[in-house]
DNA sequence: GTCTATACTTTGATAGAC
DNA sequence: GTCTATCAAAGTATAGAC
């Protein structure tokens, strides 16, 4: 599952076959069929859900060690930016690139990206409705960070430089900032 | 070429046949070697950069039909959400799907890619220098405004939601109207 | 010059020896 | 239970008939 992993997020999931999958694992052909019995499907489905929860608890870790939100969101994208260039602009996000190209042809594997963008979507807006953002608002900003980040990944890779992550990171954090200090400014209103 | 155009913005580049693209376009297989003789690569890099220039047209001519610039860059969005929709998801960015599964592994096609986005934020950054926006301001704005685009297909292809491509809008809206305003105060500055 | 038929490789998947 | 050998189908590319 860890090669699948690797080879899905810098091929997609059509531009990886099962032999440079078990080749890559150092793995016997037949034992794929013995633990996927449901062949590259299911392997696909169950490698995107992984690397989603192990993608989201990385960034919540990052935005945890922050000293608050706003700093968090911009940590995210710096050291996204630093990943992509130490990888050869290999590694970005573990989703997109299998999203797109199972979105209008394989239902299951599509499925399997759909919830792990819903859960993204859905950490994210914890994060900041625990720092005073109301849930709505919450939720919008964090659609807009995650949109932000894959759309940068994508500009990013395609022309080998880190900059569209790094100004991309920039329109967010601005974002995040003004709804924060926002919020701050509605609890003083209340206490009045 | 606008079949190919269709089934890889769909599919990919890896995700789409040779022999799918001709039978899509009614054509005999030999006129495919005919006119790319250099095969899938040549025709691959072709059409990204022949679909890059048209969606190019297309956002262009969104930009200039609206009164204002912000106001064109929210029709973008509401539009490509339109679209989206109608097309069940399927019609997105021509160019992001291939960008992903190529990036890694088929430098001449990567190479395509990487010049259609140049182009357009080149383009993008163009339109808002000519609303006033500094030159360097501008081209991170631009930057900024396609990266959302493309990152808000990607979830809303998953998700198959216009949301994300309408919530990715507002936020980059709100910074194109911050910078143009910025800019005319700072040029009402100038005159006094 | 246009196209059919085919070559050769790789794909996902399976059967059956051990 | 683990793995080798092989299957049918689809992949890209080419040869050669017309």
């Amino acid at each position: 599952m860890e090669a699948s992993a690797e080879l899905f997020r810098r091929q997609g999931y059509t531009g990886t076959g099962l032999k440079q999958i078990v080749a890559a694992a150092n793995a016997p052909f037949g034992s794929l069929y013995h633990f996927f019995p449901e062949g590259k499907e299911q392997l696909g489905a169950e490698v995107i859900r992984a690397s989603g929860r192990m993608y989201q608890q990385l960034l919540e870790g990052i935005v945890d060690a922050a000293p608050d939100v706003a700093s968090g969101v911009r940590d995210c994208f710096v050291g996204a930016a630093a990943l992509l260039e130490e990888t050869g602009y290999a590694d970005a996000c573990p989703i997109a690139a299998v999203a797109l190209d199972v979105a209008s042809t394989n239902e299951r594997v599509r499925e399997a990206t759909e919830e792990v963008f819903r859960g993204w979507i859905e950490a994210g807006a914890d994060k900041l409705a625990a720092a005073g953002v109301p849930r709505e608002k919450a939720r919008d900003l964090s659609i807009q960070m995650i949109a932000a980040l894959e759309g940068s990944f994508v500009l990013a890779r395609a022309m080998r430089s880190t900059e569209p992550v790094l100004k991309a990171g920039e329109v967010v954090v601005d974002a995040v900032r003004a709804a924060i200090g926002q919020a701050r400014k509605r609890d003083r209103g209340g206490e009045r």
